[in-house]
DNA sequence: TTCTATGTGGCAGAAACTGCCAGTGTCAAC
DNA sequence: GTTGACACTGGCAGTTTCTGCCACATAGAA
């Protein structure tokens, strides 16, 4: 049962988390990444070095929590998605849908930024990739029979949908303002060619 | 030009390497991947921590030097393959290539099993995803004609290629005494069924 | 008011990592 | 043989990251 007191409690934290995810944001940008310490965030922030740790795990965390957000977001686009759909329209419709939300979060250039700027934030990033394969080729996973081939395709899928998904900001973030929407139909449509030339 | 005695240090700074590497995949496997220090690695090489932090940025950095090695494989394969292959059977032949060399190191078990029992370990090894799919990324733009479409398909090959031979190496770790290139074989199929749903 | 639960801060300490300097061994030049 | 350049190594001090523990403040329930 959720009292109306752990209601607010819940969203007190959220307050504090955000306030120390765009202080991180802000100074990652400002001072860059590896000069960015981590008294210097939770100062920026208002609270303690010890209580920035109740929050993130580690100063990479911050960069890695924006990941796992994608990998949510995926999950819940795959489940929404009718039923009558093949695997690949599930994944094409999931890249769509996700794409266009980040897009248009104010904050996801700076994060690109700053992943293309220190390699140290980009492996931040990438260490959480397991977890985001592991949950969207989960939700894959939800919408097949059980099977060892089924178990092995939502793995494939999960990594296919992260690389796509890549690939489209990476490009969408150096094109300048073009509809990102476009940019992952093209990015598709590559990926489908590509495989269009094997044989097997 | 390469002197008599710098190839013998050379030679002699890859035996302190190899002792500190061997050293550190004992350990991990006996103590675990967090339990076990850069003093104890050290230690057990019989090198000090300094010495230790010369050959390897970090703790990590033991997990991710396999990444690289994968990488160095996966472009010469691709560099060596005959000039009349189409790209998916680039791919194709680099990775069998890769997992039947990579299969037949002693240690490759002994890897994975650490990053599959410790998340942090798995972390490490993703970390460096984002160098290996560059460097496999330029060995297949190195085959291609220059321009934005090529360089996009090049870094989705990348992606692709690395996607594959993960869920190649999981496979075959968790299969006991299966061959490793009838497992890529079977991945590799299952992909093109997949995209082969698509309509676009 | 008292008890409990929870968030927070501060402090001590382990572990990770870096900069600096001194010691040692090798090799080439004189 | 001596000297000097060069490279690897070890030790030590110091910073940064991260954790365990305890005390304090606040809010709600009894």
């Amino acid at each position: 049962m959720a009292t109306n007191s752990e209601v607010l409690l819940r969203r007190k934290q959220q307050v504090v988390q955000d306030a120390i995810w765009n202080a991180a944001i802000d100074l990652f940008g400002k001072k860059g990444f590896d000069e960015t310490t981590v008294d210097d965030i939770a100062a920026a922030a208002g609270v303690s070095q010890r209580t920035f740790f109740r929050y993130f795990a580690s100063k990479s965390d911050l960069m890695g929590q924006g990941m796992l957000t994608y990998g949510e977001a995926l999950r819940a686009a795959i489940k929404a998605s009718p039923k009558s759909a093949n695997a690949f329209d599930v994944l094409r419709g999931a890249v769509l849908d996700v794409a266009t939300t980040v897009a248009s979060f104010p904050r996801t250039r700076d994060v690109i930024a700053i992943s293309i700027k220190c390699p140290a934030a980009r492996e931040a990033q990438l260490s959480r990739m397991g977890q985001v394969e592991q949950i969207v080729a989960q939700a894959f996973a939800a919408r097949m029979k059980r099977g060892r081939e089924n178990e092995m395709s939502s793995r494939l899928l999960g990594g296919l949908t992260l690389t796509i998904l890549d690939e489209t900001m990476r490009l969408w973030f150096n094109g300048g303002t073009q509809d990102i929407a476009v940019v992952a139909e093209q990015v598709m449509k590559g990926l489908c060619s590509l495989v269009a030339g094997a044989d097997g």
